[in-house]
DNA sequence: CCCGCATAGACATATTATGTCCCACTTACC
DNA sequence: GGTAAGTGGGACATAATATGTCTATGCGGG
């Protein structure tokens, strides 16, 4: 069931970072032989000191010689290299894709689950768990983290534990209602997470299309003030992205809207804002709440999102993301993603 | 060729252990759960701090649960332990044998390497490189090392590499001639060790059976003495360990010597000294250089031995052998020497 | 013959691991 | 119902390790 390497990435996260540092030391020498620390280090990103210490390590297990001229793979070492180049294929595939994605998409991280959620229901759960790990890593002490509605964040909610809640958070719905079931809009999906972390959250419901003098008369509301004082000053944003027109049909949008969103070729859709391929916003749910420019202001912005359907979707909405978003997706979106 | 292990070992080598760690935790928690920090610490042979920071550790992968009642394994905690089990088999076989085998010898450590001389001959050259490694981990700066003769010991010096040499190493033989072929004895070993890592060493040469006024006056060559105080100042012996029958046989002794070590039932030898099954010397080669009661003056001896067929000639060596003994030995013999 | 690149040493500093106590709390048993 | 033993967790000094930075020195090609 269980694969060896699940099993260490589990009982030794770092050791395929590692294995993979180490691998590409290898790798360098093997190609650029004889070579210097120093040509190194810049060549790997690495600082030298680092480097030298690694480079140290293998001298000790005989996997590279060391002489004036610079330094070379022993023949262990190339015995070894060979090795590890097809196990490396497997491996650290993930970890390699998880780099080349965020480099490819622009972003600060790509965290990538094996399987497709498009075909096995289960990989949803992982995509759960490891964004409950980002959020547990990134977020110290206290935190307002703002939350949209969807399938996927439904599953996120599932998936956090209690043992987060020392951190003391409070969790908020980033927009009004955008018109989904009950079951997976942002107020229900807050209250589930604040739930399974022992936290606080916040309710916000308003409705959609509101007119100019409804608009007015809600914001004056100290209880919606409040919160969108606190969506905006949140520190983490997590929110979903779905394919347009599902989400476009799933929703109560009108029929002009619908006819609107599939003529201008919207593909991707996150928080009630709809996107062509080239990243545009085609269209946008009128409610109060976290507006698109807001993100930029946010420290952490995670986007879960996973199944080879919807590559598209996500790749819209990455070309207008900000740089500083983490993508939790799986590895049939991502296969898709860094194909396309 | 290599496994994934292999590699892993090589690439990390302290992997293993520190699985070997957290399997032992999460096993002794499933065992005893719920169970306290404390407890589990005096259970496990480690301070309580070091277990803290493995047991955080543990949490935040969500493996274990910690309640006010103690702690216990989660859901994923189970899963997860029950597949490493099985892995755990095949993979730490070799460490799990370890541990055991020096305890079972009293000895300071064992150090065993896959497969078994008896069948594989390349099997040897692994002892050697383990020896190799031993002595790199075990010997910093200046030091004498004596070593004895036999096909083991000339294995163990084709696998030491240059990258020693800084050490400044000298290699003394431990014992006089004690009649192998020249291939084969002290002398030559040693040679072909300080060749290897570019190191110096010395030659003892005297025929086997000295009379007493011979004994006499070979002691007094300056020569002679010099080496001797050598060996005697030693900081690690290297030694392999023999069949007595096969070792009395290729010897040039005696026939009476012949009989009289059959009749004695001896089992093993070591540098000239012959034992029986319970570790008593029944017959020793008189010459000059260390002799058995010199070894707990040594700070490190290295036993290497390797080959199912070993395997009773080690366990008689060893209920002899001082307590700072370490053995490097192959799983063939180690897998005999754990049953018998 | 010298310049550029090489390794290796040295050392201050940042980071992490570890040893040691102590405290407040729960629980089970008397 | 009270007490004792066991629990997790906080705190902090200290040891060990990793890292950044600078320097000395050696080797080889132009």
């Amino acid at each position: 069931m269980y694969s060896l390497i699940d099993i260490q990435k589990r009982l030794l996260p770092d050791m395929l970072a590692v294995m993979q540092k180490r691998y590409g030391i290898l790798h360098y020498i093997g190609l650029m032989e004889p070579v210097g620390r120093r040509s190194l280090a810049v060549s790997m990103g690495l600082t030298e000191r680092v480097l030298r210490s690694e480079v140290e390590f293998l001298k000790d297990q005989n996997l590279i010689r060391i002489s004036s001229t610079g330094m070379s793979l022993s023949s262990d070492g190339k015995e070894l290299l060979e090795a590890l180049e097809g196990i490396m294929r497997d491996i650290s595939g993930i970890a390699v894709m998880e780099q080349e994605l965020s480099r490819k998409l622009g972003i600060r991280q790509a965290i990538i689950v094996s399987g497709n959620s498009d075909e096995s229901p289960w990989v949803k759960q992982e995509l759960g768990r490891a964004t409950a790990m980002c959020m547990k890593t990134r977020l110290k002490g206290k935190n307002i983290i703002a939350v949209t509605g969807g399938s996927t964040m439904a599953a996120v909610a599932e998936m956090l534990t209690p043992d987060l809640a020392e951190r003391d958070w409070l969790f908020v719905p980033a927009r009004g209602g955008i018109g989904e079931d009950v079951k997976n809009q942002a107020n229900t999906i807050c209250a589930k997470m604040a739930d399974h972390t022992d936290s606080r959250h916040r309710v916000l419901y308003v409705p959609d299309q509101v007119s100019r003098e409804m608009y007015e008369s809600i914001i004056k509301e100290p209880n919606i003030k409040e919160v969108i004082t606190q969506i905006k000053s949140a520190s983490m944003v997590l929110h979903g992205i779905g394919d347009a027109i599902t989400m476009a049909e799933r929703r109560k949008t009108s029929e002009e809207d619908l006819v609107k969103i599939k003529q201008a070729k919207a593909v991707g859709e996150s928080f009630g804002y709809y996107f062509n391929e080239g990243g545009e916003v085609v269209h946008k749910v009128q409610t109060i709440g976290l507006q698109l420019d807001d993100l930029s202001e946010i420290e952490h912005v995670v986007a879960v999102a996973g199944g080879s359907t919807k590559a598209k979707a996500i790749a819209a909405y990455m070309k207008r993301a900000p740089s500083s978003t983490i993508l939790v997706t799986d590895e049939g979106a991502a296969k898709q993603l860094i194909k396309g």
